[in-house]
RNA sequence: CGCGGGGUGGAGCAGUCUGGUAGCUCGUCAGGCUCAUAACCUGAAGGUCGUAGGUUCAAAUCCUACCCCCGCAACCA
């Protein structure tokens, strides 16, 4: 039985274009998905757009489009990239999908539905009247704290009015203590609420902070474009956003039965709880705070309660990424100029999950050339050469040891410890050294899983120069020492490709295609497994195909 | 005393939880090789690990104080 691997991103506002930091997150999740998938999981990987909300109908107006329209036009362009970058998700999220405003709606009634017997009112929702001011600008109602040294509100908030309102609040400050249990216990069973850990410390900071309850309602006569409240509510009411766009987690879910709120079929908790991949940003509140205790009203335990995998920033020349001081990149340009392998390897090379990174197209070019063009590709582009030339490209028969050579070459113990080292940074958990445990290790660690697979490739360049193929294949003794040489070149050409078909997929495809290895001569269907990355799975008298340069050099 | 992250050879980083010859990629310099995408391999130079104390046989790593940089309002992952 398939282990089910349930993973989603954020859902991106609709309300600009797609920058480099969407792009690094999908391909991160993209890449932790297919991983999953090579180790036989089964996965579901979901990913969408957050549709509604004051900017998004701001927005349309100003364009003068229908919020829909100008939605869709938005949304396209997300779609396009995660094409291009080769991001294969297996449920899309838009919160416009009737499935979802079903889905919302049906959780709020839910929700108020369930009666504290003493009161007769709910347990989680109360109305109430509120008066203050309130700043257009963050769709928020204003207290002191926000108010600069002077007592105004600084133009972050302008313009500011005064407003009284009657709204919907969802209960938080009770569940306080609750969520802090929870942030513990997580963390004291080894399976931090928050990857990476260090970020667990500020968010309990930040939830021992938690005063005042959620307003979870706009009246629909300052918003209209959002989902609206059922009708049991009474009338003119719309979703707040996060209220929204957090539920898709549940929405699209497989087997998720819009009309049961928080009462899931079990193909739903088949899948179920997720692993959430979200930027630092909205770790606070809404994903570290606002989510779990909705997920507790929903009447999920703590046990089905999900994990956080929160990733850094890609900072401009050192900087916070500005749209306003011109300082975004744009992932669709840089995958036309570089292609979107080259994109996505510079993506998880270059920075370590959950911290920031600066990002260069200079060191894009550098890490392509250096790893991918020189390392791999030539690595590749050699071992074919010298098959063709030395043996017409058929490679010997290397499958089970059949010589002295065989066993000093040491290579299959090179790929089987680097091929464990990869697995240990994509999976964590308690790994062991030499004799001494000295897990526990950070999940996801793309970088480092990477470093690993090159490792190999660099040991096998290595390989070539002390064992001098050219020198071996000019005297007829040595003739079985070169086969083994080349078979072991080939095979580990093979499992790197393997390893490394979740970051570069179309690469993978291009090396096997090179080596001539098929997936229908080896009885696969659709893709290679990581059942395939074992020492040997290439046959005795295969045919290599032709070398051509799989990374061309940039200049 | 608001919260969090960071300060390690020329550049970018890992190592810090679990103290014990300071590691990786790039760059520089010198050699080697020729199967290959002017690629590959080997070696060298270069660091008092922000500062000052403390604990210890031993500190980048633990403790204390301090200094500096970044994020914590918006567009925005």
């Amino acid at each position: 039985m398939p282990k089910p691997f349930f993973i989603t991103t954020a859902i991106d506002y609709t309300n600009g274009a797609p920058h480099i930091g969407h792009a690094y997150e999908k391909v991160l999740a993209d890449v932790l998905a297919r991983y999953h998938r090579l180790k036989g999981d089964d996965v579901f990987f979901l990913t969408g757009v957050d549709q509604h909300g004051q900017k998004v109908q701001q927005s349309a107006e100003k364009a003068g489009l229908a919020p829909q329209q100008f939605v869709d036009g938005i949304t396209a362009k997300f779609t396009a990239l995660w094409e291009k970058l080769g991001v294969e998700y297996d449920g899309w999220a838009a919160t416009t999908d009737q499935l979802h405003k079903d889905c919302v709606r049906a959780n709020l009634q839910m929700l108020w539905d369930d009666k504290d017997p003493a009161t007769g009112e709910s347990r989680w929702i109360y109305k109430k009247s509120e008066g203050g001011h309130y700043s257009i600008r963050q769709e928020q109602f204003l207290t002191d704290k926000e108010r600069g040294p002077d007592g105004e509100f600084g133009p972050e908030w302008q313009p500011v009015e005064f407003r009284e309102e009657e709204n919907f609040y969802f209960r938080l400050r009770e569940h306080k203590e609750w969520l802090l249990d929870f942030i513990d216990k997580r963390s004291a069973d080894g399976y931090p609420f928050v990857v990476p850990d260090f970020r667990v410390s500020e968010l309990r900071n930040a939830a021992a902070k938690l005063e005042g309850d959620l307003c979870i309602s706009r009246p629909a006569s300052r918003l209209q474009w959002g989902i609206p409240f059922p009708e049991s509510f009474g009338a003119g009411f719309v979703t707040y956003v996060w209220f929204d766009a957090l539920v898709n987690y549940i929405s699209f879910v497989p087997g998720h039965d819009s009309n049961s709120g928080g009462d899931p079929s079990s193909e739903f908790a088949r899948w179920w709880p997720a692993l959430h991949v979200i930027g630092k940003d909205i770790m606070i509140p809404a994903h570290g705070v606002y989510w779990p205790i909705m997920l507790k009203a929903l009447g999920f335990l703590d046990e089905e309660m999900p994990t956080l995998l929160v990733h850094g920033w890609w900072n401009i020349s050192g900087a916070k990424m500005s749209k306003s001081e011109g300082k975004v990149v744009d992932p669709h340009e840089l995958a036309e100029k570089y292609g979107a392998e080259a994109v996505r390897y510079y993506l998880m090379s270059d920075i370590p999950t959950g911290k920031d990174a600066d990002f260069s197209e200079e060191r894009l070019v550098q890490r392509y050339n250096t790893d991918l063009a020189n390392t791999l590709g030539n690595l590749l582009n050699r071992t074919l050469n010298m098959e063709a030339k030395y043996r017409e490209g058929i490679l010997p028969n290397m499958v089970a040891p059949k010589s002295n050579f065989y066993q000093t070459l040491n290579l299959d113990l090179w790929v089987e410890t680097h091929s464990k080292l990869f697995h240990e940074s994509m999976d964590g958990g308690l790994v062991n050294s030499g004799n001494a445990t000295v897990g526990p290790l950070m999940p996801h660690q793309v970088n480092a899983a990477l470093h690993h697979v090159f490792q190999i490739a660099t040991f096998c360049n290595g390989l070539i120069d002390s064992e001098k193929p050219w020198a071996l294949a000019k005297d007829p003794a040595q003739a079985e020492r070169l086969n083994a040489v080349l078979y072991h070149l080939a095979e580990s050409l093979r499992i790197i490709a393997i390893l490394l078909s979740p970051v570069l997929p179309k690469a993978a495809h291009g090396i096997f295609d090179q080596l001539n290895w098929k997936m229908d001569e080896q009885g696969q269907e659709t893709r290679f497994q990581l059942a395939d990355a074992i020492w040997g799975g290439l046959p005795d008298g295969h045919q290599l195909g032709t070398p051509i340069p799989l990374f061309p050099r940039l200049e």
